[in-house]
DNA sequence: TTGCCTGCAAACTCTTTGCATTTCC
DNA sequence: GGAAATGCAAAGAGTTTGCAGGCAA
């Protein structure tokens, strides 16, 4: 299934109207393949022409966020900052403190390792985000 | 060496000034034990007696950060949170989504897990946030 | 004395909200 | 037609900054 055939379910479940704006928020969520912040979508969409004021942005993003269509990273200097999550495996963040290049990966068994500890709490997690910021292998060659 | 020390090393080696304003921060920080945002400490110190502008506390807190006393952890509702980082081992949180509670935790085999990652990677660390959240043994028997 | 510090208030950034108007079903 | 969505601009929260006066070294 298409993500904007999982949308339409989702509104329609909800009593919620497929509107123009955001079938173009949605095309720009898939066009920006990687992270993206509220801001950084709407510069998008005016840049291909669609003119959204972004209020319309922020109130629809949480939508997108609720059907799972992406879903909220670590922030960054007081940003929120989004991903893609449909049809996507969970997967962690390596962040280069130099060029902010973002890696990610996925690591089964540091997954495990983590119930193991929610486990032994007795907690029972919802969701996690493991951020490790540093340098990447570019900008460690070049110095400090 | 006591944090008070150490906080003053940091500052002469910078050329910087021990003024009362940030002696009563540092108390406001050893006083209060465990994770704390600016508004909090302001308010902690104003409960103390002490009258300093948030504008003070703002301006402080990234020496505290820079000398090693304190370091930011996650943010959460949009504030950046601290938690005292003097004498203390890394650590990693389970943040109940229900009360609020932070739980510490440290697990070796879950840090030595993420510098093999970062290997993998060619990535060298600076550091690492975890932070699992979901429902303590509390929360988690009153239902949902 | 020479800067660094401070308080105050205004400015800033990101995000949310109220209200009148438009769009969807 | 009626509920829901939108744009605009103004409000909010948390945080930062400019400036004039105050303190540490």
């Amino acid at each position: 299934m298409e993500p904007v055939d999982h949308f339409r379910g989702f509104l329609k479940k909800n009593g919620l109207a497929f509107t123009s704006a955001r079938a173009a928020i949605l095309k720009g969520i898939v066009a920006s393949r990687g992270h993206f912040d509220a801001d950084a979508l709407h510069e998008q969409l005016k840049r291909v022409g669609e003119s959204l004021s972004c209020a319309t942005v922020y109130r629809t993003l949480p939508l997108f966020v609720q059907s799972g269509i992406i879903k909220e990273t670590l922030r960054s200097k007081g940003r929120a900052r989004y991903e893609p999550a449909w049809g996507l495996e969970h997967h962690d963040h390596l962040e280069c403190v130099a060029c902010g290049r973002i890696i990610e990966f996925r690591d089964d068994e540091l997954e495990r390792l983590q119930d193991k500890v929610c486990q032994r709490h007795s907690f029972r997690p919802v969701e996690h985000r493991l951020g490790i910021r540093g340098y990447c292998s570019e900008c460690g060659k070049k110095g400090t």
